[in-house]
DNA sequence: GTAAAACCTTGATAATAATCAATGCGTTTT
DNA sequence: AAAACGCATTGATTATTATCAAGGTTTTAC
């Protein structure tokens, strides 16, 4: 697969012509890594913009007893890098980026990209709208973290991603939710025995949608 | 002070020629506005663009037990509208916005706006710059949130802003820091104890700055 | 099909900070 | 000068969740 088709497989580039794609072709590289390869870590700068083509990435915080935080997911079709200042030609990132599959990733010369399309007002929705993207990630996980108790995580996660929950394993779970793999256990318990959701062969279903709802709205 | 010199205060519309900032006065207005005046509620929509011209805003969330949780301050000079899709026409934020002092404002139509600059490859770069300043000041929410307890909080409080917090009543530095009262109270006497800050007549001092500074650094 | 490994659950305990309530202490107010 | 008020502090208790460790259970590998 060429790295033209490459560029033209993201929505971010879906308002470039032909003339336009072959030039960011030529600061673009495409990328695999495998599953675990960290992309980024936070504070280090780079010069590349990364685009996810394939794949899943993962984005987190360590804390001082080097435990992980998760932030969010990065999914495919969309940016990577994170952008501190618009007119610098530095990228500098908040967080670590590790891949949590085998990805695909589109690699693009900053400087170039801003010489090409951003100061010739191109791109400029696009670009704007992933970081708003990002921003949105982050916001809603200040909603869950400050507002929410474990019990009201718990409860939301199986109300809206219910298969999600049931395709990871609880550990993974249990880091996205900010809350130990114990604790876990003890909230699906609980919801069990309150006869709001059953587990069997570790797979949850819910029984009582609108109690398990009315756990985390007010 | 007439509408175009106030826009002309703004650093944001500072690239406009002097046709361009009085297309924008004639769809834009400004009001004045009271201490503890709320602009926004969370959630609901808008469609005027708001920027801080004098004044203090303070974004805040609510919890279920209608706790405010304190996210950032809004300083002059900047975008006080939250933008979640630089496509739509409608603006619908995240958060709560109240004046912490009295204030002006200047509102501009949203729709206009995008039609008059933002779609002819105008304020792109401004606009986006204040979108990324908001998302960081999220991220250095998290990063004191999830990171750090609260003694970490008060010593890097005290350490980087030593003359906000003795501006400040008690109960305010904790809403911000999101610790009890009593838990201010008892973290500032077990560093007065443990000889790294003094405090007298309320007024706290650094003793032993490299001290205070290890608590919270890694 | 069984052993090993990985994962999940459970129990006991500890850590952190919240909550509730009372007391203390300056500052206004009268 | 005494009373009232606003804050800050302190003590006692509670709530929530983490931590540590020991058993279970399921999955994987040979």
């Amino acid at each position: 697969m060429s790295i033209t088709s490459v560029i033209q497989s993201l929505d971010f580039f879906s308002s470039l012509n032909k003339e336009q794609i072959s030039t960011l072709a030529e600061v673009s590289s495409v990328n695999y890594y495998n599953k675990d390869y960290v992309l980024h870590y936070e504070k280090k700068e780079s010069y590349q913009l990364l685009f996810l083509i394939d794949g899943l990435a993962r984005a987190y915080k360590i804390d001082k007893y080097s435990n992980e935080i998760f932030l969010y997911y990065i999914y495919k079709n969309s940016l990577l890098s994170e952008v501190s200042n618009v007119r610098s030609d530095v990228l500098s990132s908040f967080s670590n980026i590790v891949l949590v599959e085998d990805s695909k990733i589109l690699s693009v010369n900053y400087a170039k990209f801003q010489d090409f399309f951003l100061n010739r007002n191109l791109l400029n929705t696009e670009f704007t709208n992933e970081i708003i993207a990002r921003s949105q990630q982050l916001q809603a996980l200040v909603y869950r973290e400050f507002i929410f108790d474990a019990v009201a995580k718990v409860a939301m996660t199986l109300y809206k991603d219910l298969n999600m929950f049931n395709a990871l394993k609880r550990h993974d779970i249990s880091l996205i939710l900010h809350i130990q793999p114990a604790t876990l256990s003890r909230v699906l318990n609980r919801l069990k025995r309150n006869k709001i959701i059953d587990i069997s062969h570790g797979e949850v279903q819910i029984v009582n949608s609108l109690a398990l709802k009315a756990i985390y709205e007010d």
